[in-house]
DNA sequence: CTGAAAGCGCTTACAG
DNA sequence: CTGAAAGCGCTTACAG
């Protein structure tokens, strides 16, 4: 390993002065007994009002809110949480090489949740998991620490990692993928992918491709699904529908081109080609480019996600869109409920988990 | 709005167990009284052991550890950080639209402080920011609650965001940025440049154009310092040297494709092409290729960054390595050591900011 | 080297 | 509607 001071560059201007500087008021910060005496209330008084809890009188409420103002009161975190048992934290998990991908797919999610968290008076723990997930020896710290007060899980990951999450007696979320019985935001695949189909049909298509690879995601699958479906419902013939699928790998702009050349191998090439995902799409078109095909004339391509380069693709990507920011507050305040819902211990009774779906959004643009 | 009942989707299965489950054992968590009893020692004790402080004899060090380990006791973090005074947090602030691009930047510095925060049993906050940042109204919450030891700044922010951090009264370190007088950790732009450029006169080119968008970061700044060093330590003219480069705007692909447009308009195209970053590089390439221009024999392309799609490129790009992981190890690092050296309050004599510096590295393919 | 005690800043029954 | 008191689970001087 290399030390950081193998780094140090001496040759920074040094007529300086340090980076920590003073808060300006040398007095330390207000706790909630000094909110207490400048209200003249007791600190149990002042606690149910800064947590809106039990009765307490319109004049003295707002004697205290004025006192925590001016005193410029913020109740520490820590403080809180002790007597309380509860973290004020959530964990986000997401598989290392999901959260690195090119699409910002799971960036857009987790700025949806920590927007909701925003709201929530809550922190968002977001921890990476690799791809092969050894219990023990993965295992996020907050589930060791037991800091938080319920996890999200964005896409897909190993069983065992949901497993150890499902004791954690915390409520858990899963975004963009199903498990068994536990609770998900998802996506409306199967909608998405059937509005997209339904457009190629509607265009006059009747001889239309599949294309994606690894078929074995919750997600993918049931864009399959839409994608019969739509097929199916415009009495399309098995003949005149083509699946171009992978048996392994990710639906990636690298598997896109092995699959449209196997496509355009064909003999009859379709007419239209439905792709899995935009990064497909992409690269379907590319390939049908260097064969001199004229996209949407000679084949139409749609795609799915709504990546930011389907928009700037020459020529601009017909997909679907799907508003990950939306999903993540989506999950988030699902979650809180849930989180809420296990507090008030009312409903122990097991209420059957939910999916809740998000609805998504044909944009039709270039390639169709 | 809309609420989350709009979207619940009541087909899903309901022969289902709760995702809540209890945590198997139903004696509750331990606690370093426990762990004391166990141990037949104070808490007093304790705690000096599993902080690792103070003097315990090895004897009763062993048996507090063997205590801990039989109970399964992990220390709250709550009720650590109550009485320390410490929060066992530091702050990582991106803006928005970086944290969205494409190029998984960010992500892959953030995975690197995560990977060291869990080393050194730290929480990240990942907050961003928006670009127009105003400071109460967006000022992060873990600066309004004072509720982390630390703040990692990664990229380019508002100055009235670095001057609420910087006095927040905790270490602020930036990370591929610089101001003032602040610390940071960032890449060798300037070598990584340098290294470029020479390579491409190693190839036999006199004729070499930097393209790029706006300079004003300073990043980008440097990379063209160390183009302009190695074109001037080679003895080429000015004359055999251009600078295709936007007065503003990102230097993104959308922008590479403007600057390449004006870079084949001229009548003598150089042979060579330093791009100020692979979006650039790439834009030029595909600007070259829909032109009918050879790559690398009409004209050698070379980037910096090294973002995934420059392997998978055709041809594949020539560029300059950042490990961004590394850069985010290395901050979080220098982070800490600040950290700590602010507790022991014996260095208070303003010792001069540093900038620490990563090594890039050449990675020659296919378009030199 | 070890323990008793005070205290961190809140929440939460429990009285009144 | 309000307050006194106990307690959350640790850390940290301070004695010894």
């Amino acid at each position: 390993m290399f030390s950081i001071r193998d780094y140090v560059d001496r040759n920074v201007s040094r007529n300086s002065t340090t980076s920590r500087v003073s808060t300006g008021s040398t007095t330390k910060r207000p706790t909630i007994k000094d909110v207490a005496a400048q209200a003249g209330v007791s600190i149990s008084t002042v606690s149910l009002v800064i947590n809106d809890k039990g009765y307490v009188s319109d004049q003295t409420r707002e004697r205290v809110q004025e006192a925590a103002r001016k005193l410029n009161f913020v109740p520490r975190p820590a403080a809180r949480a002790l007597p309380s048992k509860t973290t004020g934290n959530v964990g986000f998990v997401v598989r290392d090489d999901h959260f690195r991908r090119t699409e910002p797919f799971y960036t857009g999610v987790y700025l949806g949740t920590e927007f909701e968290a925003n709201n929530r008076e809550l922190y968002v723990l977001l921890t990476t998991i690799p791809t092969e997930y050894v219990p023990g020896k993965h295992t996020p710290r907050f589930l060791r620490e037991q800091n938080v007060d319920g996890i999200l899980v964005a896409g897909k990951v190993a069983p065992a990692f949901l497993a150890e999450a499902s004791t954690s007696g915390v409520p858990v979320v899963l975004i963009d993928f199903e498990h068994d019985t536990l609770p998900a935001a998802v996506i409306d695949n199967r909608g998405g992918a059937h509005a997209a189909t339904r457009h190629l049909i509607d265009r006059g298509h009747r001889h239309i491709a599949l294309v994606g690879g690894d078929m074995d995601h919750p997600s993918l699958h049931a864009r399959r699904e839409g994608f019969q479906l739509a097929c199916f419902e415009a009495g399309l013939s098995p003949d005149q529908v083509q699946f171009i699928v992978a048996s392994e790998g990710e639906s990636d702009y690298a598997t896109g081109t092995v699959l449209a050349k196997r496509l355009f191998a064909n003999g009859a090439v379709p007419t239209a080609a439905f792709c899995i995902n935009d990064a497909t799409a992409l690269a379907v078109i590319d390939q049908a480019a260097g064969l001199g095909l004229k996209v949407p004339d000679d084949i139409a391509v749609v795609g799915f996600d709504d990546v930011p380069q389907a928009k700037h693709n020459q020529p601009a990507l017909t997909t679907v869109r799907v508003q990950t920011d939306h999903l993540g507050e989506l999950a988030m305040r699902y979650l809180v409920d849930l989180i809420e819902e296990s507090r008030s211990r009312k409903v122990r009774p097991g209420r059957d988990p939910h999916r809740i779906t998000l609805p998504t959004e044909l944009v039709i643009r270039d390639t169709t």
